[in-house]
RNA sequence: GCAGUUGGACGGCUUGUCGCUGACCCUUCGGGGGAAGAGGAAAGUCCGGGCAACACAGGGCAUCCCACUUGUUAAUGGCAAGCAAUCCGCGAGGGUUGAGCAGUGGAGAAGAAAAUAACCGCCCCUCCCCCCUUUUCGGGUGGUGGGGUAAGGGUGAGAAGGUGAGGCAAGAGCUCACCAGCCGUGUGGUGACACACGGGCUGUCCGCCUUGGGAGUUGUAAGGUCAUGUAAACCGGCGCUAUGAGGGUAGCCCGCCCAAGCCGGAGGGUAGACCGCUAGAGCCACACGGUGACGGGUGGCGCAGAUAAAUGACAGGCACCUUUCCCUCAUACGGAGAGGCACAGAACCCGGCUUAUAGGCCGACUGCUUUC
């Protein structure tokens, strides 16, 4: 298990097959929940398929932010949040037998802070990580 | 000092914590260390080139682009220095336009009339009526008919070159002077043009058109290597050694070339890695040539290469700007607080153009003011 418990995210964290994202936004496996001004998208995937126990990507729309400086922005933001409380999610899923597949799209026209989002990448990853438990337990 | 014109350069610096890409180095092949890491516009994708693939005997027609001159460059529709007309500004300066004395067509409304001008007006002649004067000659008002006239009228972007004088029945480049345009000659300039002399006598705008110059197409998702899969399979049509199916030759025609397979349907596979991919019309400095764009020369430097797309996130300090308060004669010096700190993110690489941009900096010049 190379990158659990550090703030990392490297490379192999980063999901950019596009047979895998085209699954995950076409194909019948995926899930999604949304904390404003977040959506996430996510689909278990078998472990031998992916680098990583949990990869991510992140989407902001051409439409909400028209200047590639703010889209650029975000997507750090959000990464940066996601780098510092993934340990959330990694600590479920490091004993599973299935990966994850994640997918962060922004909802809002509007910069946040990132005081703001940091919370709000915790409440999302906590219910992602919660419902990830409960299938474990069933199956 | 204030206001302005124009050209140029900059557009933050720094500490800590946690990250991203990563040349290269080490490795017990698990990994570890680690140089370097956005812009003047990286933007819009509007021009031009490099590079790449494909295409390319030749000719005609069509299409598209460019259009004052000379220069500059790899090249341009860029840039530099100029020319002419015109507009704005007291000025430094700035804006707009710019092939064509061939042909042909159009110009609403307005106006009499828009180019072989006569509506009103002005002038002459014939005739008629009336009036004045009267010996007659003559004069006047009005009207019919004929003719002359572009000075005046209002319209318009534009009214038959303009202004003045002479001339005339009234007028007119009819004549003359000056001015604008055109043509010819001469002089100067590489040239656009300028000046001088002479000549004739001259509308504006917009098309088509003509002339000269230029253009192969597609863009790094080009293109190449490897990996994966396989199918020289199946069905239908046309052709099968040519009297030739079909294809290429940028759109059409002629001509030329290739040619044994071609077209359609249904279906299968991959959408991952590497190369291209950053040494280039490169950047910096110094003199030299040139009014300048720029050029050649010498020396130095090694300067982003990501790919669901790195170059960051957070916290603090400094600088800068605005503002409030304290101190103060003071808007000076000093101190404290609050807020702000632009436009914007490489995607094959360059040269331009255009657009966005907080804030200050430097050079040259102009006008006004003050002092000497």
């Amino acid at each position: 298990m190379p990158t659990t418990g550090t703030a990392t995210l490297c490379k192999a964290e980063r999901q950019h097959r596009r047979g895998v994202i085209g699954q995950l936004f076409e194909g019948g496996g995926s899930k999604s929940i949304s904390v404003f001004p977040l959506r996430v998208v996510y689909m278990p995937v078998g472990r031998d398929e992916v680098e990583a126990p949990v990869s991510i990507l992140v989407s902001v729309p051409k439409r909400h932010f028209k200047r590639a400086v703010k889209r650029n922005r975000v997507k750090r933001q959000l990464r940066e949040a996601y780098r510092l409380h993934k340990h959330i999610l990694l600590d479920t899923m490091a004993n599973g037998e299935n990966a994850l597949v994640l997918a962060f799209i922004w909802l809002d026209k509007e910069l946040h802070t990132t005081e703001e989002l940091m919370d709000k990448m915790k409440k999302i990853l906590s219910r992602i990580a919660e419902k990830m438990q409960q299938q474990q337990q069933q199956s």
